[in-house]
DNA sequence: GTCTATATGTTGATAGAC
DNA sequence: GTCTATCAACATATAGAC
């Protein structure tokens, strides 16, 4: 049996809907791409993952780096748009006045903790974007941030007008570190966690989507409250 | 001139001295896996780097996990004695009081941003331990950090009697975010930086490593301080 | 649009001379 | 202890059949 078949019935080249593909490559790689970075998933085993062969991601994206890109930007996009929907509906019912701190924090952080599709990988992904190779994601941090980050600023420089932006960005970069570390869930493996009777308490609502993303707001809230320190 | 040598005469094998070839393996790997991480670094053009050879570099660490493994464990184990003694001393000197927050937390940031060096390449690679790939770096993160973890978050424990421990924890992690973030040299691509005048006046004064301990220590001690979000 | 097959380069690791 | 030479395995990307 299974003699070497004639090169005419080989097999069917069955083509599939094109964008069921390629959405099923950027889930791969979303998957891939942040549970072992850039560099350590290859090509292969990501159309592997994918269903697919390596020929077809390239035909798609040109080449792996581009599948990057459209990775973080399928994802980064949709999610700062929410951002700043939701800051626009602060302001516009703020009228001019200054907005709450935590209200800011909350639609820059909310949309994080949201969305379905957001909450199971593309956290990952965004965390991603601050550890891959810097010349491959640092020129994409700029398109994709840039808006939001001045837009937040902007805001947050309402609530403190003594501050210099200067002042406000190094604060701002804190509350950024923070919140992706969270995001890159290292918040699994902390280190309190290895005393077992904690670990059942804390997984149990501590470490809730919802709870952390309270206690995130009140820590940073605070810290951006807290007045600078003093040249010595 | 130069012909091409009789066999015999080759070059001489000079058996440099074995200690400096593997210190200078373990900076350009310091240096490279910082910059690309784990992945990202061939071992070719490391040992390129350190002056060395492939077979050079596997006949002192055997593997090129095993330098990952070697070069964390050099500066993350003196580090973090340098954390302990500050602990200790001023835990020494309150003779069982609670300590001040802020001086908990010089104590644990301090050493990172004081050793030279440490100041150049290891902060970076201190920053690779959390996005590396887990499976290399996750049981080394529980061996170099747990003690140190138990100890700070003990300390913290007795500013804050009123918390449970996995309460400390999470407020810890949110802390080790921005170290981390501050570490991995995101303060120089900041979205505040594009606009050219504010660049200079940050850089001036504001982004030195004592003006950034200082004001990261104010941040976190308000951070850690705030009370606890209320579960609604 | 998708495949198989292949081109071309690089990887980590080793063998063996010196 | 260090080198050169070489290995098999793997990488990304492309050509061309269907």
């Amino acid at each position: 049996m299974a003699p070497s078949q004639p090169a005419a019935v080989r097999r069917a080249t069955r083509p599939r809907d094109a964008n069921e593909t390629k959405e099923r490559l950027l889930d791969a790689a979303e998957r891939l791409f942040a549970e072992r970075g850039f560099e350590g998933t290859s090509l292969r085993a990501l159309t592997q993952e994918a269903g697919t062969s390596v020929s077809a991601a390239n035909y798609h994206f040109g080449s792996k780096e581009e599948l990057l890109r459209a990775t973080l930007l399928r994802r980064v996009g949709p999610m700062n748009a929410r951002r700043l929907e939701r800051l626009d509906a602060l302001e516009r019912r703020a009228a001019g006045a200054p907005l709450p701190l935590e209200a800011i924090l909350e639609a820059y952080l909310r949309p994080l903790f949201e969305e379905q599709e957001m909450r199971s990988h593309a956290r990952f992904v965004a965390a991603r974007l601050y550890s891959d190779p810097p010349e491959l994601v640092s020129t994409l941090k700029q398109e994709l941030f840039g808006e939001v980050s001045r837009r937040f600023l902007d805001a947050l420089g309402r609530v403190f007008p003594e501050r210099t932006r200067a002042e406000l960005g190094l604060r701002f970069q804190f509350s950024v570190g923070s919140m992706v570390h969270v995001m890159s869930g290292n918040l699994q493996d902390a280190p309190h966690l290895e005393e077992p009777e904690v670990q059942r308490e804390a997984a149990g609502e501590l470490l809730s989507d919802a709870s952390v993303l309270r206690e995130l707001v009140a820590f940073l809230a605070a810290g951006l409250r807290a007045p600078l320190a003093a040249t010595p």
